[in-house]
DNA sequence: AGAGATACCTGGGAGC
DNA sequence: TGCTCCCAGGTATCTC
């Protein structure tokens, strides 16, 4: 399952392979992910040299020269390979990208939960018009504590709902969410605008710490996650709490609870991550 | 307006 | 063995 990291993989991954190339052919086997697919429809993509690849939140864009663009994203389940043509199409490769080097990118996804658009961008470089939307990206200086502290001061959601909601930060998804919250004993359930500023900066370190070690790891393998190699993330092995429920903390010992959060699953130590509130309410 | 719920989707695992 | 049921989760959209 793609989060930042894993996307921050694949992409840098597809760089050496498409920089500098153009498509000859799109050919889609699948019409319909989580959106129909219409760069099939588009000869605006069509050799046109292939300038820049880069990553925005989850999604990769691929720049063309003529500033049309294409935004992958995985989904869940979604992954990239490059390979070559003659090689047998996987039972749910849904796009192949063909290139003029004789390559051919393949677009796989089980779930289908992942997407391709097609967009024409301002300028080069600029970030698609349906991407305006997100928040700052968590890597850069503009997600630091103040403008956390701001973002979260009407926030009454809990903490692990509001760091997963992209429109304050992107690419923190569910594992990071809970890994982080339980580097920083931050119960997940805490409401966001109860956490102080020196808490809200020291959470921020860790999950800038912990989505630069996973991408330095290669990103997570939790079930489907796969470089465009074919490799394997080794994240997986640093896990603290993600999926652990039933097993002792690390630090204390007490065994680890699971809840549901926004339809999403929180893994948490009960004790360390103890919910303390700010003001409590009387009944 | 904000917050929570739901739909989308399929493979894999649990339970019978 | 084979069936059914439930769960995983990012994002858009719906409801309260």
């Amino acid at each position: 399952m793609p989060e930042l990291p894993e996307v921050e993989t694949i992409t840098n991954a597809l760089k050496p392979a498409l920089l500098g190339k153009q498509f000859t052919n799109i050919k889609i086997f699948f019409p319909r992910l989580r959106y129909d697919l219409t760069v099939h429809e588009s000869p605006e993509l069509l050799n046109i040299n292939i300038t820049s690849i880069r990553r925005r939140a989850r999604y990769t864009i691929i720049e063309l020269e003529n500033l049309h663009a294409i935004i992958l994203h995985y989904g869940m389940t979604g992954a990239v390979r490059i390979c070559d043509p003659s090689e047998t199409r996987l039972k749910h490769e849904h796009v192949a990208f063909f290139l003029n080097n004789g390559q051919v990118l393949r677009f796989e996804d089980p779930r289908r939960f992942g997407f391709i658009q097609q967009t024409k961008l301002q300028h080069a470089g600029a970030d698609p018009e349906s991407l305006n939307h997100l928040g700052p990206e968590p890597l850069t200086t503009a997600f630091s504590a103040d403008y956390l502290f701001d973002k979260l001061s009407k926030k009454k959601s809990p903490i692990k709902t509001a760091i997963m909601d992209n429109v304050i930060v992107v690419g923190v998804g569910n594992i990071y969410a809970n890994e982080a919250l339980f580097t920083t004993k931050i119960s997940p359930f805490t409401p966001a605008n109860e956490i102080s500023k020196k808490k809200l900066s020291e959470f921020i370190t860790v999950i800038k710490e912990t989505l630069q070690k996973a991408i330095a790891a290669g990103g997570t393998t939790i079930a489907d996650f796969k470089g465009v190699d074919g490799s394997e993330g080794k994240f997986n092995q640093e896990l603290q709490v993600y999926g652990k429920v039933g097993q002792p903390c690390p630090i204390c010992a007490t065994i680890f609870l699971k809840a549901k959060q926004a339809g999403r699953s929180s893994f948490y130590c009960p004790k360390c991550q103890l919910l303390k509130r700010k003001k409590v309410t009387p009944k």
